[in-house]
DNA sequence: CAGCTGACAATAA
DNA sequence: GTTATTGCCAGCT
């Protein structure tokens, strides 16, 4: 908390590792809890640059719409909605995350 | 040194 | 209600 200039991802991979099962936050979500409620962008391109060594649950980081990130991420358009799914995350007819009831609040 | 890109978001027409 | 455009932050070329 004091003075972290390791990098903004670092910032971008404790929020997103605080993310509880079950729940989902939106990039602009994160960005706003580092204080950039316009680094949405910014906050997808760290988890872009995000080595898979940390293990980061990508696949609970959504757009604020409820929509998914773009399929080609994760290889499969699948994969993540299957790991969603499992988490216990519930989509709607459209296949867009209910935000209403799985957006996490920091 | 300057400009570009990018896993988004919000507003306007 | 849908589609298009602009703005945002930080790293790269």
């Amino acid at each position: 908390m004091s003075g972290n200039r390791e990098g903004f991802f670092i910032r971008v991979y404790e929020i997103v590792g605080r993310i509880p099962e079950g729940k989902v936050a939106s990039y602009g979500g994160i960005a706003r809890m580092l204080g950039c409620p316009g680094g949405a962008r910014t906050v997808g391109w760290a988890m872009r640059s995000a080595p898979e060594d940390m293990k980061l649950p990508c696949h609970r980081v959504v757009k604020a719409t409820g929509e998914l990130s773009p399929s080609h991420v994760f290889g499969d358009p699948e994969i993540q909605r299957s790991m969603l799914e499992a988490e216990g995350i519930t989509f709607r007819a459209d296949g867009t995350i209910d935000m209403e009831r799985h957006l996490w609040q920091g």
